[in-house]
DNA sequence: TTTATAATTGACATATAGTCAAATAAAATT
DNA sequence: AATTTTATTTGACTATATGTCAATTATAAA
């Protein structure tokens, strides 16, 4: 199937006139005479009715320009979104993520995608609760988890490795740990998340527990658990790219090393109706790749 | 703009893979590469990161995708349109006219159409007034004059040259002629219509007069309206199709031939929604050409 | 009847697109 | 870390399709 005849096409039955097209097209008569012969030719169909003089569109034609037009005038609106893509990021993009995730992540991709792009602003809102994107008309939200709901979209950007994991010091005086129930006798250090009751999960082949731990501290900031963590107060689990190097010192060891605590994906979400926005797609774009960079 | 490599494409960004692609469009691999990076080169766009090994899609090449994968289902939807219509017609299709076009222009498609077709049949409702298509359930009506409605289509087959004409031996015996206004002295035989009274319309140049002429006649058969003419009953209005023997020999002889009176466009008529039948379509074609062969 | 015009046809030229072979570099494997 | 495998690109060549020129046809207009 030849979808370029269908704008030769498109041209003869508007001017009912294969020379008239032709000009149009600013190609000769013969090409475009021979383009309308080959294409009734390969559908096995007459689209026009001809005399040495004169062309008819027949029915048929008639039936298939309304579909042919369509499919010019939609490659056309989607050459035209091209062009709007290629227009410079300005004015103010919206980002809302959480504190870790923009000390992190996002710090490099904003301070380039606004040295790149002068006329543009970035305005961030840190929040460690998921934060309302149309309520507070915000344009892209760098979080973990994705979102239930048809008028959002979602891009994922990498997964984080979680670990479970504590001071030598601190195991050193405390009851071995040999199975994720062991957890339950231990102080725990657990980030504050949105619901008041935080589980932890461990899972090792078919096997799966989930635990209550009992908290020393719930504190929604990744960064004090850590930290206290490494005063020796309990056992956390934390994103591995944040304590990797303490586990590299052996400052912090693993606990239950051969239980697995699932994922968490980081994804970029924004609503469907943003999606053709030039700051979004273009700060998007910048931020998958310095995903594909980062290592998590 | 090439939509060719639309196709191309969209079977790169659905096996996110050129080599892929390239075996389900039956290409080289290089074939597909040249096709991506000159679509890409001539949008002045980048659709896909590259490595020697692996592809991605990037966001504008996303955007432009769910565009592009439209316009190629929406050419596959117009082919196979096409399919449906190399179908050959069967079944039953209904049309509706006057009994005077149905002896006069349509007998002989209707004839033509059923022998080419075997397994059509055709049923006529014919009458004088109007009919409701949808109520009736018909997919065609040969009527003068056209409809305003927009779940209808109507396709011009031909225009009615209208004559005022009566008989030498009836002119003889009564008052000149030499004005319409003339004629409301006269006897008149007129055609009944949807309303109950009837005007005639002449013109002159600028000038217009219409008159509502004194009837000895009125009945919704013009044959019979002919004969009562030539039996030198009155004056009456007839399209010229059907006097014009009577003329040439003089039997009838125009009234007012200065004047002139308003052409009738005899139109085909069909339901929107029926505008894909493939009966209704191919009658149609066939009564287009009839009607571009038949002298008015 | 003649003339002008709009479309077609066939031969040829050119441009486009496809193929083959080779190069590259990333991912997978050892 | 070294090797192999593989997906993509690039460049030279080829085939095909596309467009052009010239000639032909037939109809509408004069």
């Amino acid at each position: 199937m030849d979808l370029n005849s269908l704008i030769v096409f498109n041209r003869v039955v508007e001017s009912n006139s294969i020379t008239k097209a032709s000009e149009s097209l600013n190609r000769t008569k013969q090409s475009v005479s021979h383009t309308i012969s080959s294409l009734e030719k390969d559908l096995h169909v007459r689209f026009f009715e001809r005399t040495t003089r004169k062309i008819r569109l027949t029915e048929i034609g008639k039936l298939f320009y309304e579909k042919s037009r369509k499919i010019e005038d939609d490659a056309k609106s989607a050459f035209e979104l091209l062009e709007e893509t290629k227009k410079e990021p300005c004015g103010t993009l919206r980002i809302t993520s959480t504190h870790l995730f923009a000390e992190i992540f996002l710090e490099k991709v904003i301070i380039n995608y606004l040295k790149k792009y002068p006329k543009s602003k970035i305005e961030m809102i840190l929040d460690e609760k998921q934060v309302d994107l149309l309520k507070e008309n915000i344009d892209l939200a760098i979080r973990m988890g994705n979102l239930e709901d048809s008028s959002m979209r979602f891009r994922k950007l990498g997964s984080i490795n979680f670990i479970c994991c504590a001071t030598p010091e601190y195991l050193k005086n405390t009851p071995e740990i040999n199975h994720p129930s062991s957890i339950l006798s231990h102080e725990c250090l657990v980030l504050k998340g949105q619901s008041n009751t935080t589980k932890w999960k461990f899972t090792k082949n078919d096997e799966e527990e989930i635990i209550t731990p009992k908290f020393k501290l719930r504190i929604n900031n990744q960064k004090i658990l850590l930290n206290s963590t490494l005063n020796n107060l309990g056992i956390s689990i934390m994103p591995y790219f944040l304590c990797n190097e303490y586990l590299d010192k052996g400052k912090l060891v693993r606990v239950l090393p051969e239980w697995k605590i699932s994922d968490g994906e980081v994804n970029a979400l924004f609503l469907d109706k943003k999606k053709s926005n030039i700051n979004l797609r273009t700060f998007l774009e910048m931020i998958i790749l310095e995903f594909k960079n980062i290592k998590i």
